[in-house]
DNA sequence: CTACCATA
DNA sequence: TATGGTAGG
């Protein structure tokens, strides 16, 4: 999702890969959908079959969000995850084009499934994905046990979490996407797992993957663009969440010289793109992202875990294993310990 | 994705 | 102690 051909424009260098230790006491406000569909993507049975409790409801997501956020905890790094609103009535077509999309999916799943197609059946799996309000409930109530900020965006969690980057109520936003710099956010930080190492789709080879840190100036200057609204209006021409297929024929490279050149989306539309016709309004599409909706109304606050709480949700609730909970309640408490000592300078470096 | 255990 | 394979729910 997002504007993943952006991506390809963004050199290598100016992509700083970090080790966790140097992400130590930062405030990180993370697209929660964005980690969670993460986890449902890749938490799975090697048939694709998500992990799920004794009553059939998914449990892969809350799997993922409790090591994953103990694990950024025990590296003082603090975590605020931003959860999606309503989306906005602009994206229903790019809504209604996923579903398709994961329902065709899921019909593939089962029919190779039948075929006794494991590996195969799994990449169908991967694509399938589905948050239910279930899922995401049980994830919000999973974070605020732990003791952790959860943050209701007014619509887009990127552009919420992009906003309190902004703010400097975070040091950086969190994802995997581009869109929180289109948002505004000075710094992204993308790769924040743990394992360091990552499987190739499809392959049997493994890569290091780091932390990495994005910085929205470097983004401008290594692209020669002069402000953000041209890197939105390049975003526009490769497309959006707003206008998924962007503009046939135009790629990366030919997006970036056009923008460059005629400096922005107006000038092209009078210009050389007079005759494109454009799913949406590209001039609205850019005043979403420079004004996205925002909710102000949140607070920031890390408190001591609930271990009952936890203990009650993960293992009497969705049948985890309680020695493996109790195990991570351990790390989480002594990692929540610690905060206190790093909350002023949080907002630093 | 990550924890955990088997193996060297 | 480090790595590889696999279960987790």
């Amino acid at each position: 999702m997002g504007v993943t051909e952006l991506g390809k424009l963004i050199p290598d260098s100016i992509r700083k890969t970090v080790d966790f230790a140097q992400l130590s006491n930062k405030i990180i406000a993370l697209d929660a959908y964005n980690a969670l569909y993460q986890f449902l993507a890749s938490i799975r049975q090697p048939d694709g079959t998500l992990l799920m409790d004794s009553r059939g409801r998914v449990t892969s997501h809350l799997s993922g969000l409790l090591y994953r956020t103990i694990n950024l905890l025990e590296n003082r790094i603090w975590p605020i995850y931003v959860f999606d609103g309503k989306p906005p009535e602009e994206k229903t077509l790019e809504i209604v084009r996923r579903r398709r999309v994961r329902e065709e999916a899921m019909d593939k799943w089962a029919k190779l499934l039948e075929e006794g197609k494991k590996e195969e059946a799994r990449k169908y799996a991967q694509r399938a994905l589905f948050l239910t309000d279930d899922m995401v409930n049980d994830a919000k109530k999973l974070l605020s046990l732990m003791g952790l900020p959860v943050v209701q965006a007014a619509a887009d969690g990127e552009a919420q979490a992009a906003l309190i980057a902004k703010e400097n109520k975070a040091w950086a936003a969190g994802s995997q996407d581009y869109d929180s710099l289109l948002f505004g956010a000075p710094r992204l930080v993308r790769n924040l797992t743990i394992t360091g190492r990552r499987k190739l789709p499809n392959k049997d080879e493994y890569i290091e993957v780091k932390p990495e840190i994005l910085e929205l100036n470097d983004v401008l200057k290594a692209l020669k663009l002069r402000d953000r609204t041209q890197l939105i209006d390049l975003a526009i021409l490769l497309g959006t969440d707003l206008n998924p297929d962007g503009i046939p024929g135009i790629g990366p490279q030919k997006a970036l010289k056009l923008i460059q050149e005629f400096g922005s989306l107006e000038k092209l539309i009078q210009g050389p793109l007079k005759n494109v016709q454009f799913s949406m309004d590209p001039l609205k599409i850019r005043d979403y992202f420079l004004n996205p909706p925002y909710n102000p109304n949140y607070t920031i606050e890390f408190r001591q875990p609930n271990e009952k709480g936890i203990i009650e949700l993960l293992v009497y609730e969705h049948d985890f294993n309680e020695d493996r909970v109790k195990n991570a309640l351990e790390r989480l408490r002594k990692a929540m310990s610690r905060r206190r000592e790093s909350t002023l300078d949080s907002f630093f470096g």
